[in-house]
Formats: C-alpha cells, sequence, structure tokens
DNA sequence: TATGAATGAGGTTTCATTCAT
DNA sequence: AATGAATGAAACCTCATTCAT
C-alpha cells in the first residue's frame, strides 16, 4: 500500500484541478484517498497547509526536473534551448499540476509560501540566464526582465498548445519554432 | 452618493483581490460598501453572478481602452505597438483590476462565462493579428499562437515592472525596449 | 412569540446546569430554543460569548434585585441584613441560575468579563459596607476581607439549604439564624 | 528521570487550571509531560478517569495534612483553630490544587466521584464538629450547617488573601484575626 | 511499558441565500 | 429599491481513543 500521506497528495492533486480549492471539501479528499477524515489534519494541520504542501511538491519535483538540463556541460546556448524545451514537455505531460501551479499562483494563498524557497528553486536557472547576459549572448537587460519575458514564452507556448490539439510531431515543430522565436527576442544583438 | 451597484462592484474588487474568492464573504463585502446584507442579493442574485459581473466590467473596461488603438488609422505596425504599449500601462494604472481578471481567468468560475462574448471582445485584436500575418508583417505561424505569445509577454513585461520599483522615466524606457524585444520575436523574417 | 435572543438565552441556563459548559452542543441549544443552528450564531458570536452574555445578564439581575435594598432610607444595620436574606431568598427562588454562576465563577471563561463591570456591578454593595466600618457598625478590617467573608456565608448557607430540605417556616428560621451568626462575626466589638 | 505517571498527573494540574477541562486536550498533555500520546491512555482509561484520579489525589494530599490536627491531643477549641489556619495556609501554598478542587466540584464530573469517598474523607473533620456542637463549645446548630459556614470562611478568607497581595507577617495577622471572627460566629453562646 | 499513526464521530462556526417588511 | 433577521446545509477541524508494533 502506497503511502497515506502521498495518496492524500495525489487526491488533492486531481481534485483541485477538477473543481477548485474552495470547491473540493477536505472530507471530498480524505474519502477519495481512501483514508479517514482525521488522518488528513494527521499529517497537514490545515487544508491550506495541504494546498501549500501540494505547491511545494510540483515546484521541487519540477525544479529536480530542470535542473539536470540547467547545470548540464555544454554551451550556454544549448542548456538554454534544452530548459525550454523541456519545461514544455513537462507542462505538457503534467497537465494538472502544471494547472495547479497557476491556479496557486494566482491565489491569495501563495502568500502562504516562504519567499526563501521560491529563490533558491529558481536559482541554477536564474544563474545560468546571468552568466548568459554577462557574456554577451542575451541581450543587455536586467535579469529579472529577461526570466520574465523567458516565463512568459514557457506559459504562452503551453496555453498554444493545450487549446491546439495537434498531434506529436506537429507539436515538437511548434515547440522547435517557438524557440527560435523566443530566441530572436533574447539574444544578444 | 454613489450608486449602491457601483459602490457594490467596487468593494467587491478591492476584496477579492485582497483576499480570494473563497477568503470573501458576501457580508464583508456588504458590510464595507455600506449597503444591508440583502442589497447585495438584489442586485446580482447570487455571489457568482457578482464575481462575473465584475469580471465582465473590467474586461469590457480594458477593451474599450485597447481598441481605439485597434482600430485607428495609420500602419498595423504603430496600432499593434500602441496595444502592447497601453496594454501594459493600463495594466500599471489598475493593478487590482489586472490581477483580478488573473485569478479569475484561473479559477473554476471562468467556465461560467460565455465564450462568445469572450471572443467578440478580443476580436479587433485579433482581426489586427490576423491582418499583420497575412500581409507578411508578422510571422507566418498560427494567429492563436502569435496571440499567445503577445499576451504572454504583455504579461511578462506587467509582472517585471511590478517587482522592479523603476521610476516612471525607466519605467517607459524599459517598456519601450521590452516591445521591441517582441517585435524581434514576431516579425516577418 | 417570545424573543428569539431572550429564548436562547433561557435554554442555555438550562442546558448549561444539565450537562455542563462542554456537555451542551449548541446544536442542542439552538434545537430547543425552537430556532435554527444558525440564529444562535447571528445573535452571539461564539459559544463562549453566549456563556459570558448570559453570565452577565443573571449577574445584573441579582444586582438589580439587591439594589433596592442596599440603597434603602433606613438605619445600615437593617439594609444590610435585608441584603444578607434577600439574596439567600434569591438564590433559593433561582437555583439554576445561582448553580450557574458559581459554575462560571469556577471556570477560565470567568477571565472573558471585563473587570470594571464587575466592580460597578458590586459598588452600592462593597459602599454599604464601606459605610458600616468607617461608623463603627462592622469591624475594623478592610472592606474586602469583610464583603469576601459576608459572601462566603450567604454561599454557606445556600449550600446547607440546598441539602437539607427544610419547609419553609424551617428554611426561615434558619436563614434567620444564620443571619445573626454572621452579624455576630462581623458587628463591631 | 520522574515518574511518567506522577509526570502526566503534575502538568494534567497546570494545563487543567490553566485552560480548563474542555480547553485542554489529552494530546497537550502528553505533549508537555514529555510522553506519547498512548502511553497517557495507558495509564488512565479515560481523560475522565485521569481527572477524577488528580481530584482524588489532591483531596487525599490535602486530608492528610489537617488529619494530623483534627486528630491530635489536646483541647477542642485547638484543634479547631489548628484547622482552620492550616488549610488556609495549605490553600496559599498550593493554589492550583486549590483552584482545581473548586474548579472539579462545580463540574459535572463531581458526580463521577463515589459519595462514600467523600464522606471518609471528611469524617474526622465532621466528627470534631459534631463533637464540638455536643460538648457545647459551638452554637446549637445543625452539624452540615456548622460545616458548610466553616468552609465558606476557610474560602472566603482564601479568596481575600489571593488578591490582597500582603507579605507573610501580614498575612499570618489576617488569618488569625479572620479566625478570631470565625470563631465568634460558631462559638456557642 | 511505551509508542504514535490512524480513526471517525461530533463540535463549532461560516455563509450564501431568502423573505417579510 | 432596500433591509437585516433568520435559516440550515455544509465546511473545517478537534480530539478522545485504539491498536499494531
Amino acid at each position: 500500500m502506497v503511502d497515506k500521506k502521498e495518496q492524500i497528495l495525489a487526491t488533492a492533486l486531481r481534485l483541485f484541478v477538477a473543481d477548485g480549492f474552495h470547491g473540493t471539501p477536505t472530507s471530498k479528499i480524505a474519502l477519495e484517498a481512501g483514508v479517514a477524515n482525521g488522518t488528513l489534519f494527521y499529517h497537514y494541520k490545515t487544508k491550506e497547509e495541504l494546498m501549500v504542501a501540494l505547491y511545494n511538491s510540483i515546484k521541487g519535483e519540477l525544479a529536480n526536473n530542470i535542473l539536470s538540463f540547467a547545470q548540464a556541460e555544454g554551451f550556454i546556448t544549448t542548456r538554454f534551448k534544452n530548459i525550454f524545451i523541456h519545461s514544455v514537455y513537462w507542462a505538457l505531460k503534467n497537465p494538472e499540476k502544471f494547472y495547479y501551479i497557476q491556479q496557486f499562483n494566482f491565489s491569495p494563498h501563495l502568500a502562504k509560501v516562504p519567499k526563501d524557497i521560491f529563490k533558491q528553486q529558481a536559482m541554477p536557472y536564474t544563474q545560468l540566464i546571468g552568466e548568459g547576459i554577462k557574456k554577451k549572448l542575451l541581450r543587455q537587460q536586467p535579469e529579472e526582465l529577461v526570466t520574465a519575458l523567458f516565463n512568459g514564452q514557457v506559459y504562452g507556448v503551453c496555453q498554444y498548445l493545450k487549446s491546439a490539439g495537434l498531434d506529436s510531431g506537429e507539436q515538437e515543430k511548434t515547440i522547435n519554432e517557438a524557440y527560435d522565436m523566443v530566441w530572436d527576442m533574447l539574444k544578444y544583438t
């Protein structure tokens, strides 16, 4: 039997995405996770703590996934491209997790996440962009602006792909072309 | 005394942004709007109806604001630039409204907004992009992808400006440079 | 139909005395008071607020009852005796209220009652004792000690009468004799 | 390391007095006593059993303390005075225990204590008063009334001393004078 | 003797909504 | 158009208690 704590997390993800935070009673999570009502509150003191734990767990998973590409050997440009492409792929393969993060990001619960955790997770990634700017591979703009625009693009492409319904060949092509566009935007001129 | 209906809407915006949908009881909205509990429900049959009405009201305001630029005389490229720049300015001048829209977009309540209203509001804007593609001023990519990337950039810039704390001169400069970058990404090559 | 707020108070008194604070769910109070669950919380924000309101209401009633005797014309000694005797009578006629006050006094909820309300209610009564001491009718001891001992006696007699099961003639006799004893204790010597 | 059972009892006393019975979860007692949740229930089958055990333990301690004075050789009047004075001292030295007993006495849990245990503990004490009445040292009133008034006075003095904040010399004087007053009330006339 | 994860009944409270005025 | 007392379903959460280890 899977760990009950994990089971609760997995069920919560499914239900929160389907019905929203407010639309999902803790009792339903417990029921569908196959645990008692009180068990949920034994592991997570409040509903919000559960929501935050789920958020951090997903962010951690995503960060781990990207980390290898950011820290790999090779040209900065290659690593940069890999990050973009695999971020999009991860989002497509984990639509619920991707959606959950968006949903959480635009909710007042975001305030409950300590900011340092944030920065720490984004670090390897911010570092790479910083390096790219310094080495005159990327535009001479503030690191934060470049990061924001880069992120905006990852999100924009995912948004498009979700609603476009392409086959996997077309998807790959689109992702590559989108990256070329992003590169045109961010590369040093 | 301002119209009570307006007062309710304004108070709801403030509270929804501060505390979230679920974190804001209708009774609190009524209280802080200076009306009786029942008055709120006289004007809006349900809480969700209030939320949707608020959403539509803001979207309408934004659309009106942008419309003039989209439909203006002149080069497509100029109109395109104007849309970008004034969207960003509007967002900066109306942070609560901008945030509310994001929050609503990532909530299950979005489903309650008829899709045709959506398309209708975005039309002048989508049309312009479609025209730009056809006339080979913009990249030969699906209209929806171009739109998604364009929107992603508006959002990315706003995100950056919100946290960067620049003076208005620097802000203007940043917005213009960001537009140049967007243009490098989307222009026909 | 009686005021619902009153009805809730009366029902709460009965149930709290019968089953204790913790042994009485708010839902039971509402049910037996013939109001909806939410109505109770409309009038009293929390269960504890209800408990405190009940306490203050009873104390107020008792204070009013005694006030007339304390402020009456006539010898201090007569007024003093009247207070004692009518306090005991009131307790015997209102056993639930009397018990409720004791129960509340020995609970942590007492801390929720503002102290100034306390002093204000006891004032006419404390004043009389102070006057008695100054005029050398009562023992030359601190006002507070005399008050404490006087109160201890009221409580002691009530305790005894409750368990003794006397008829009303014997009761009257006992109360009078008990007062004589109290007087022997407190009178100036 | 102290006996865990003792540790639980001591912690329970502290917390029950501070927060009340209902305000003190067993889990908190276990936590602050430094034992596991289940350990508490290993030693005391239910929470109420713990409460009663604590009550009996304190009553036993108090009874032992007083017993020696009640059963000592010498004049009844001396023993009587000693009981009064040492009861007050014990209460002042053990304010939490004294308060706990009051709190318990005015709670529905009192019913769970077998009545014979009660009478047995009070016996040496009641006996002394009975003897005093028979020998015409005390007033010719029912034994129970005299006992009730005597107890009321112990409580009254403690109440006063708790709030008066006297130094130990003044305290001793007050206790002695209070006893003189009690004696004036109860002595045979 | 001791543990602590797991339980589930039940408690307090919230809150959108109604309706008589 | 406006009110606010009243509602009751349902939510979150607590907590005494159990039991396998």
